[in-house]
DNA sequence: ATTCTATCTGAACGCACGTTCAATTCAATT
DNA sequence: AATTGAATTGAACGTGCGTTCAGATAGAAT
């Protein structure tokens, strides 16, 4: 029988990812056990297997998740018009996402060498995807002139390691504002890019 | 009595750190286990006890040699003259050393979740060290008007990001040759700084 | 040849892991 | 109140872990 509304199982599939991104992203993949999380969410451990076949399963679907969300996200923003404007979008988007899901990001990040061979492959062509979106925009402005850039490939590398870094020190309720960030992430990806 | 020059243990010592990191850098510290490393160097599994006193130890001593030899060599360099010189040399120096030990990187940024504590407070303490460093030139090139920066720490963080970045995609033997590396970063990172 | 000592092994310890599954619980349906 | 079936438990399985240590080994010193 189908279930209904608000059964149980509707929400308890979530609230175990939710418990496992946050034990994975604090404590690492393979330092958390699937005890942990079934307590997390109060549960034993033998429960877990009603909403995910094994654990290596729930990793990937959580790194899948997010990145299936970030190149969605992306892709439903509306193109804003010329390389320079369109660049500047894409930090705010990058920011805005990455500082929403810090323990995703950790995760996304660190976690890769814990995915089986297939899953590894999977997540990278996604990740390979979204450095594709940005250095569409770079040999587009580079194509127009708005932008000035020796190796396309090498910069859209350095310009993702630098936005995607800013996980390292950020905080909630920190020194700077997210709108603060952006500011300054914008004019220091313009100076690397500009003519 | 003292051992001769030569003796076994003079080898294998370093035989099993040179082992260890790279097991570790390869798969994760939690993944690899001690009887994985003591394979690595023809020994089983309780001889590596005569040369650490455990799993931790050995990973926190893998880290703090790469940090401490690290600030070492870089406090070793002979300052260039004027803050666009000596930024070029810092850029420089950080891919070189990090090109040559792209397993203690790796460490050295990942593994830091494992650390007990008390050996993460010395490791973040040197890895804070290393960011002043650069910090130092950024806010003297500011002071003297040849950069122009808005946020001091802010513009730190998004460089060592940036040039740490590169062990993502850097190969021996690929694309770009060390110094083409160089050249561009060299470049990437004056852009962002120039007044 | 014997002693000595640093080096190393092999077996064991207790523990925690991921996973399975028969038995149980519990809420919704009849 | 009885029935049903999904949700959950609790115990167990086999495995591998970090670490210890009594005993074996082997090379240098006497």
């Amino acid at each position: 029988m189908a279930r209904k509304a608000g059964s149980h199982a509707e929400t308890t599939g979530p609230a175990i990812r939710d418990a496992a991104l946050r034990l994975f992203a604090r404590s690492g993949f393979a330092a958390v056990s699937m005890r942990e999380i079934a307590a997390e969410v109060g549960l034993r451990a033998g429960a877990l297997y009603l909403y995910t076949p094994d654990k290596q399963t729930l990793l990937f679907d959580l790194m899948h998740n997010h990145m299936t969300a970030l190149l969605a996200a992306w892709d439903a923003t509306r193109p804003a018009v010329g390389p320079d404007r369109r660049l500047e979008q894409f930090v705010a988007f990058h920011i805005d996402f990455h500082i929403e899901r810090p323990d995703a990001v950790f995760l996304a990040y660190m976690e890769l060498r814990n995915l089986s061979p297939e899953n590894f492959a999977i997540i990278e062509t996604q990740r390979r995807a979204y450095e594709d979106c940005l250095e569409a925009i770079l040999s587009d402005g580079q194509q127009k002139g708005t932008f000035t850039i020796k190796d396309t490939r090498v910069t859209t590398m350095a310009l993702i390691a630098m936005l995607t870094g800013i996980h390292v020190w950020y905080r909630d309720g920190g020194r700077l504002t997210p709108e603060r960030v952006q500011t300054l992430y914008k004019d220091l990806v313009r100076r690397t890019v500009q003519a």
